[in-house]
Formats: C-alpha cells, sequence, structure tokens
RNA sequence: GGGCGAUUAGCUCAGCUGGGAGAGCGCCUGCCUUACAAGCAGGAUGUCGGCGGUUCGAGCCCGUCAUCGCCCACCA
C-alpha cells in the first residue's frame, strides 16, 4: 500500500462520514444491557449556522459520545434544532419585506405555512454542516421543537401549569422589543454600556409659587407619563416639599405630587427622582406602593400615544424624536437646567439590539418560585453539579432571586398558547380545541370561542428538551434508560435562560434532575479578547477552516487551546495549521510503519516481554501513561490536557524517538510500532475521528470501524518503568551529543566518533549511535552505574571546541554544587524540610560533585585546568 | 454597589497538595539525514503585575494595591 507524502482531510472526511452515517454507527436503542451515556444536544437555531463555538461545545461532546461508544456503553448523542422563534420570524419578516408582504397581509394560516417551508428550506443547512465538523450524533432520533410530539408536551406542560396555579395572566410591567414588536423576559435583557445624557429638569410648582424641584433623568420622553416626584423621606433638603404639587413640564397641563419613597437614592442626580410607573420597573413598584396612576405614554410601535394623557404635539412620534424634542421645549421654555455627558447601562435586547422599552400589558406569566425551590434544593443535595464548580453559584444566585417568568410573546411562529376566550372573555385553558370547547360548555356554557393569537417564549418548549425528545409524556423505553442524560455541555451565557429552566421543568415532570452534572465549556473570543463579531470583522467561520485544515485539525486546534477552568478561549487560527502539521506528522508515521521491509504482522499482538527492546519497553510504558491520563482527562472533560498528552506522546516520543529507534533493526519493532500507533489512533479519535478512521484502517485492525473498536485497555499495554528510566537516560545523553555536534559545527551527517565504555551495552550503544549519526568505538569500562557510564560516553572532535565545552560544564557544575552545599549545610532546611526532599538534593549534590570531577579530569587529561 | 476570573518568554498559554521556571508559535544557527521542509537537529529569551507577610524554602499560601475582562443589581 502507498500512501502520498502529504494527507489530504479532503479526500478522506466526506467519504468516511457517509459511510460511517450508511452503516449506523451513529445510531443506538436503549439497551439496558448496557450502562446509558446519553447527551441531549443544545439544539441550534433552526436558521443558525455553524459557528467557533460549535468547536468549543459540541466538539466535545462529539468526542465524549465517540469515547464512551468505544467503552462498550449505550451511547447516544441526541441532536434537533430549536424552533427560535424571535430569531427566525425576524428573519422571516425580513425575507417577506423583499416580496412587499408582512404577517398582516398574509395572515396566520398563509404566514405559517411560509414560514414553515423556509425552515424546511434552510433547516438543514447546519446539520449539514455539523456533518463537515465531524460531529457524528443520533441523526435519525433529531428532533425539532415544533414537531408534534414535542409540541403535545409544551401543551401538556402550559395546561398542568395552569390548573395548578402556577401559570396566571395578569396586567405586569413587561419589557418590550419594539423592533420584534414582542415581549422578551428578563433573562434575554443585555445591559450595554452607552453614551448618552443626563438632563437636570425643573417642575414648577402648581400654584402660582416660583421656581420648583429639579430632577434628574435620561429620559425626558416618559415625562409626558409622570404622575409623581419621589424623594427619599429622610432627605431633609426636600421635607418641606413632600405633598406639595408641580407641574409637568413643557406643557403645564397635569399636576402632580411630590411623594416620599426609600426606593430614592438622595446621594444621586438632584435627590428627586420622577415617577413614571408605565416605563419603569422602579417607578412601577413606587407606583404600586403608593396607589399612583399608570399612564403608558408609549405605545407598542414605540411612539407617543394619547390614549391615557394628553401628549399634545409629541402624540406620534417615535420615543427618540420625542426625546429631541422635548429637550428642545425643555430648553427654550426655561425647564432645561443642565445638560450632562453620561454613561450607563442601557437594557436591550439581546435578539435584536433594540431598546428595550418597558411598558404595561396583560400578558401570561409563569409563578416561579415554588419551581425553583426544588431545582435549588437539587444543587445543594449535590444531585447536580457544575464543572468548573464556581458556576454553581451563577444558578443558585439566579434561582434563589428569580422572578416571575413573562412567557407570552407576539410572535405567530412557535407554539401558539393554549388558550381560547369566551366572548364573555371567560378563560379557557386546554390541550387541544376539541377539549377547550368542552369546558366552554361545561364550564360558561359558552359555544363561541377564540384562541390567544400569542405564542410561547421559545424558552419554554427547550425547557423540556431533555425528555420531549425522549417521548415524554409516553412512558417511552427512551425515557426509561436514557433519562436522565448524563451530562449537559453548554456555554455559561444560557445558564439562565436555559439549564435552569430544564432542571425546574424536569424536577417538576418528570420527578429528576435532566443531568447530574452541567459542564460549562470556554466562550471563544479572536486573539485580543474581543467577541467575534460580523461588525468588527474579526469573525472566523469554522467551515473555512475545515476547508484549509479539515475537520480534524479544526477540532484538535481548538481543543488544544481549552483550559477546564478557563472562562474564554483567545482563539488563534494558527493553532489549527499546528495541528495540521501534526495530522501530517502522523500520516507520515504511518507511511514509514506500512513502507518497513519487514511487512506488518496480521494481528494485533505484541511480542513476549522478553523479546521487546529498551526502546518498545519505553514506548510503550509511556503509551501506557498515555491512555491513562487521556482516560482520566476524558472523564474530567479535561480536553485541553487531553490534547495536549496525545500531542506530546505522538509527536515528541513516538515519533522523534521511537521511530528514530527503529531505524536500527529489530525484530519486535513492526509489531510494537503497529501496536502503539493502533491504540493511539483509538485514543486519539474522539478528537480527531476522520484521520484516526483513516490511519487505524490501514494497519492491522480488528473490526470495521475505528468507531465501534475498543477503548485501550491499560492491562493490555505492558509498563516497564525501570526501562523507561534508562532509556530516557540514553535520551539526554544523545542530547549531549547531538548538542556538541552542533557547537562543533558538524553537519549532521558528518562522521562522529562516540567514545563508548565497553561496559555499556550494545543495544544502548547502538541507540546513541542511531540518534546521533555517530560510529561507535569502545574505550576503556567506565561509570558504576548506568547514569555514570552514560556520563563517560564523549564524542571525538577538535581540541578547542571540547576544552570549551568542558570549561562551560565545569563552571555551570562549580555552580551547582555551591548551591546544593550551602543548602544542606542550612541546619534549618535539615530540620524541617521533608525527608525525601532532603535525600533528593543529597543525591543531586552527589551528582553534580562526579560530573564535575569528570569535567575537571576531562580538562585535565588535556593538559588544562578549570 | 456586590461577586467571579485573569496578570508567567515578543504572542497564546501550561505549571497538580509550596522543594531548582515550561510548551507551542515567533526569532537565531545548521540541515532537502531514503516517513515527514506542513520536516529534522541545536540555540537565545523571563525582577512569574507591585509591595508587605508566613516558611529552612513562595510563581504557588496570606494580606494589600494596581490593571484588564466578565456576571449580577430598580441609582433615575
Amino acid at each position: 500500500m502507498t500512501l502520498s507524502k502529504q494527507y489530504d482531510p479532503k479526500t478522506v472526511e466526506q467519504r468516511l462520514y457517509a459511510s460511517w452515517e450508511n452503516a449506523g454507527y451513529f445510531h443506538e436503542e436503549p439497551d439496558p444491557a448496557r450502562p446509558p451515556f446519553i447527551i441531549c444536544m443544545p439544539p441550534p437555531n433552526v436558521t443558525g449556522r455553524a459557528h467557533l463555538g460549535h468547536g468549543s461545545t459540541y466538539g466535545p461532546m462529539d468526542a465524549l459520545v465517540r469515547f464512551h461508544r468505544m467503552l462498550g456503553e449505550n451511547a447516544d448523542w441526541l441532536p434537533g434544532l430549536d424552533h427560535a422563534a424571535i430569531a427566525t420570524e425576524a428573519a422571516l419578516l425580513k425575507e417577506l419585506a423583499k416580496y412587499g408582504e408582512d404577517r398582516e397581509s398574509l395572515g396566520r394560516e398563509a404566514y405559517l405555512k411560509r414560514a414553515w417551508e423556509w425552515s424546511d428550506l434552510y433547516g438543514g443547512s447546519i446539520n449539514q454542516q455539523f456533518r463537515q465538523l465531524g460531529f457524528g450524533p443520533d441523526w435519525q432520533r433529531a428532533r425539532f421543537t415544533m414537531d408534534e410530539t414535542l409540541s403535545a408536551a409544551v401543551r401538556k406542560v402550559f395546561v398542568q401549569l395552569y390548573n395548578e396555579g402556577l401559570i396566571y395572566r395578569g396586567t405586569r410591567l413587561i419589557n418590550w422589543d419594539p423592533k420584534a414588536k414582542s415581549t422578551i423576559s428578563e433573562a434575554e435583557i443585555e445591559h450595554v454600556e452607552r453614551d448618552a445624557y443626563l438632563w437636570r429638569v425643573r417642575y414648577p410648582f402648581a400654584r402660582g409659587e416660583p421656581a420648583g424641584i429639579e430632577i434628574a433623568t435620561t429620559r425626558p420622553e416618559t415625562i409626558l407619563g409622570d404622575v409623581a416626584i419621589a424623594v427619599h423621606p429622610d432627605d431633609e433638603r426636600y421635607l418641606a416639599l413632600i405633598g406639595k404639587t408641580v407641574l409637568v413640564p413643557p406643557m403645564l397641563e397635569r399636576e402632580i405630587p411630590i411623594i416620599a419613597d426609600t426606593a430614592v437614592d438622595p446621594a444621586f442626580g438632584t435627590g428627586a427622582v420622577k415617577v413614571t410607573p408605565a416605563h419603569d420597573q422602579t417607578d412601577y413598584e413606587i407606583g404600586l406602593r403608593h396607589n399612583l396612576a399608570m399612564p403608558s405614554v408609549i405605545d407598542l410601535e414605540a411612539k407617543i400615544t394619547s390614549v391615557d394623557v394628553p401628549v399634545g404635539r409629541y402624540g406620534g412620534m417615535d420615543r427618540f424624536d420625542c426625546r429631541k424634542a422635548l429637550i428642545g421645549d425643555l430648553k427654550s421654555a426655561g425647564f432645561l437646567i443642565e445638560e450632562q455627558a453620561y454613561r450607563h447601562a442601557i437594557a436591550t435586547s439581546d435578539r435584536t439590539g433594540e431598546v428595550v422599552e418597558p411598558l404595561l400589558s396583560l400578558q401570561w406569566f409563569v409563578d416561579m418560585k415554588p419551581l425553583a425551590q426544588p431545582a435549588l434544593q437539587a444543587y445543594y443535595d449535590g444531585e447536580i453539579r457544575f464543572i468548573p464548580q464556581r458556576y454553581g453559584r451563577t444558578y443558585e444566585s439566579w434561582l434563589s432571586n428569580i422572578r416571575d417568568w413573562n412567557i407570552s410573546r407576539q410572535v405567530w411562529w412557535g407554539h401558539q398558547l393554549p388558550v381560547w376566550y369566551t366572548s364573555a372573555g371567560e378563560v379557557v385553558v386546554a390541550e387541544n380545541e376539541e377539549e377547550a370547547r368542552q369546558i366552554a360548555r361545561d364550564r360558561y356554557n359558552a359555544i363561541e370561542l377564540h384562541r390567544d393569537p400569542d405564542t410561547l417564549d421559545t424558552w419554554f418548549s427547550s425547557g423540556l428538551w431533555p425528555f420531549s425528545i425522549l417521548g415524554w409524556p409516553e412512558q417511552t423505553d427512551e425515557l426509561a434508560h436514557w433519562y436522565p442524560s448524563s451530562v449537559l455541555i453548554t456555554g455559561w451565557e444560557i445558564i439562565f435562560l436555559w439549564v435552569a429552566r430544564m432542571v425546574m421543568l424536569g424536577k417538576k415532570f418528570v420527578g429528576k434532575v435532566p443531568f447530574p452534572e452541567v459542564f460549562i465549556t470556554p466562550l471563544v473570543f479572536d486573539a485580543q479578547g474581543r467577541k467575534m463579531s460580523k461588525s468588527l470583522g474579526n469573525a472566523i467561520d469554522p467551515l473555512e477552516l475545515v476547508d484549509k485544515f479539515g475537520a480534524d485539525a479544526f477540532r484538535l486546534g481548538m481543543m488544544r487551546q481549552m483550559r477546564l477552568e478557563g472562562q474564554e478561549v483567545r482563539f488563534q487560527e494558527s493553532r489549527c495549521e499546528e495541528a495540521r502539521n501534526f495530522n501530517n506528522k502522523m500520516w507520515n508515521a504511518t507511511r514509514y510503519v506500512l513502507c518497513l521491509p519487514d511487512g506488518l504482522p496480521n494481528a494485533l499482538a505484541l511480542p513476549p516481554t522478553a523479546a521487546l527492546t529498551l526502546a518498545d519497553k519505553w514506548i510503550l510504558t509511556r503509551l501506557h501513561q498515555t491512555a491513562d491520563s487521556v482516560t482520566e482527562g476524558l472523564r474530567r472533560y479535561d480536553f485541553g490536557t487531553v490534547a495536549e498528552s496525545l500531542w506530546k506522546f505522538l509527536w515528541y516520543e513516538f515519533c522523534d524517538w521511537y521511530i528514530e529507534a527503529t531505524k536500527l533493526r529489530s525484530s519486535t519493532r513492526a509489531a510494537v510500532l503497529s501496536f502503539v500507533l493502533n491504540n493511539a489512533m483509538r485514543l486519539l479519535h474522539p478528537i480527531e475521528p476522520f484521520i484516526t478512521e483513516e490511519i487505524w484502517l490501514a494497519l492491522p485492525h480488528d473490526g470495521r470501524s475505528i468507531m465501534t473498536a475498543q477503548w485501550p485497555e491499560l492491562d493490555e499495554i505492558p509498563i516497564d518503568p525501570t526501562a523507561a528510566e534508562q532509556f530516557e537516560s540514553v535520551q539526554r545523553t544523545a542530547e549531549r551529543i547531538r548538542n556538541l555536534r552542533a557547537e562543533m559545527g558538524l553537519a549532521p551527517k558528518a562522521p562522529l566518533t562516540l567514545e563508548v565504555p565497553a561496559n555499556l551495552s550494545d543495544e544502548i550503544a547502538g541507540l546513541l549511535g542511531t540518534f546521533t549519526f555517530g560510529t561507535i568505538e569502545r574505550v576503556a569500562a567506565a561509570g558504576a552505574s548506568l547514569e555514570e557510564t552514560l556520563a563517560a560516553v564523549s564524542a571525538r572532535a577538535p581540541r578547542e571546541l571540547l576544552l570549551e565545552r568542558y570549561r562551560k560544564d565545569a563552571m555551570r557544575l562549580v555552580n551547582e554544587v555551591q548551591r546544593g552545599e550551602q543548602k544542606l549545610a542550612n541546619q534549618q532546611f535539615l530540620a524541617n524540610a521533608k525527608s525525601d526532599v532532603v535525600a533528593k538534593e543529597r543525591e543531586k549534590l552527589e551528582q553534580y560533585r562526579s560530573e564535575l570531577a569528570r569535567a575537571r579530569a576531562s580538562l585535565g587529561e588535556m593538559g588544562e585546568t578549570a
């Protein structure tokens, strides 16, 4: 078999992926005979695209499932897509706008038909991209959050929560996204720092008294909806004013009271604050406490409205246009006292980026406290564990301070609320229309029903994901064997949005937490630590990296940058290039093994231990240790360490030393090379699925695919620490001689004579010769231990260079000896340090002393002194 | 205002419970050594953010300050 000189992932990856998928390796059935290992894939948005973050979250999932499959477990990775209500609807509306259409012009039915067509068209593309990245979930089990069975689960949960009084309808201050034209939940708000202004405005006293009270505001347009001015009850500056009234500028048509409330911070601004209950959370709460009117002045279009109070010429203006106009008017009327540049956090929608408008609206809510309590308890009881641990506190603090969840959305793409209203306005909640009609008849004697047009927050259905995809509420085999899943892997940004809600709903409806462990992966930033974004132009498309370096190289390059405790990865593309080089290295190592004139054994078996060479024993020991650390690393989610230890083993040990050692022929080399490479490929397979399969198939192997091969068994890899240590001494000696060669300026191939003491074994002498391209010349026996004998090996070279070398050695050793002597003369050190530390110091000192003596002796022989 | 993380070579980062500072890239030198130039061999590079403390001994533990990043919070 001949392989090309360079590994070309393009010719390999697609072919192998198709063969795996055709062979059904990604698919599993629940098998109670084997332990389950289940991961629910966080469903990407139906119209989403693969991004770098998938490398750091989905890469580990894929690796773990592959690992556990090789361990013989009932391992399955359950994929799917999220309908992503707001994001998808926004994209769809943009698309429709091109044809001059919108929701209303189409009507609900036609709109949804278009939406389904659209999602079917684009919905597959991210799955295709995942295939290119080598991700192998159980595609046959793919689910969509709007599948009929999942939608049924949503309705069932809604109805039950409603019947238990945990879902209710009410008028509350909600967060309105004027761009999406929908409510959004607390958790979907992002506070971003922006440059703005703080304006000081004077509200004149009503009864013709002079002056007035000054307040500070960043939102002058809400002045139109003011119902009071609030000051702190203990603020002496304003004590006398409490109870007085002022006029709302600039129109001065309404008279509002000055009230006292502890929510006011006397130190901020003027210590007096305007109160607009319909458009601010704090003001809303003040309004409730003081029983104030709550006039709305901004409508769902984010325009000024006169529904509740007169708004003069501002009616119909956009909220920001109104702000400008109002500032102008306040200024010219003398009510604007000061305009001050001011930087502060503004609430924006994390879906659309639009400035969120708090407003009063009749919506549906979930009463969260009763659900949060068990989820919190599960955490305290250790039923659920976060890795890294510190994220547990994030989860804890959110659940401890949870607020009610606004779940109704004014988008059409999603799960329509299972809520109907009679013509008299009575509310009927049922899992389907038939049931609703019956309830309406029985309970309200009503025939006429109309359904609530709103849909549910996307995260409502995502919250059911770990059990809804397993067929719940049906008691399926999947649910019985595969719930709870083994681990949830995600970024920390959705601990609130998703993780906590899955735990609450899983606890509530299945009675168990949906996963015992949550592994929080680092977020991916660019090399300067900036967020990757299209507008910055620093976003890297993983598929481009796949195109340039191959999927394996992308995955390995990413994993090598992941740190267990890290909260971010500063992604460097060069890591993927290095990984590509690494893969090429593996490929060529394989070529070497396959091209050996000895031919390869048919079986994957090691020669008897007695026949193994020193190098064999060393590489097998290192393989054993590497297998151990890789296995442990995967169990601990420490992917960076896993990648690093395989890298080090394969490149710097297997290739650089072991393969070189086998250039000195041995009867065992073919078998050991093939054994080690085969095992190493299996260890690497979870991270680099493609090249490992390609190499594994080319080597003697057992089975049809590395995917279903057995994970390396530590017991089957012999270990010999003594031999390994000896080999490492030989390595150090070879390095010393290479160093000598370089210092002497000899070309790598230029003849170099090694003076090897007679008492050094032929095997070791041979290794030294191979490693240094030296010719062996036997000299008088020297040294009592292997270390000493190796230290006596020297290379013949020009006198001046050797002198220089020995002098340098001697100088260094003098310092070392001095340092050791000082330390050992320190009584406190001897008295307090652990005995093995002291012993180690003694040993080192002895070694340095003898090395120094030898260097001095060599100098002496050359007629020089140190 | 609370909380979390970070600060180690030019860059990105390792350094486990304290016991002589490391990797990769980059840089310099020499090599197309018959697996690999996407490679091989060798080399240089650090007041381990500052200051105090504990200890025989501190990159690691304690205190404090500084800088950067992030999360939470009703300062308009």
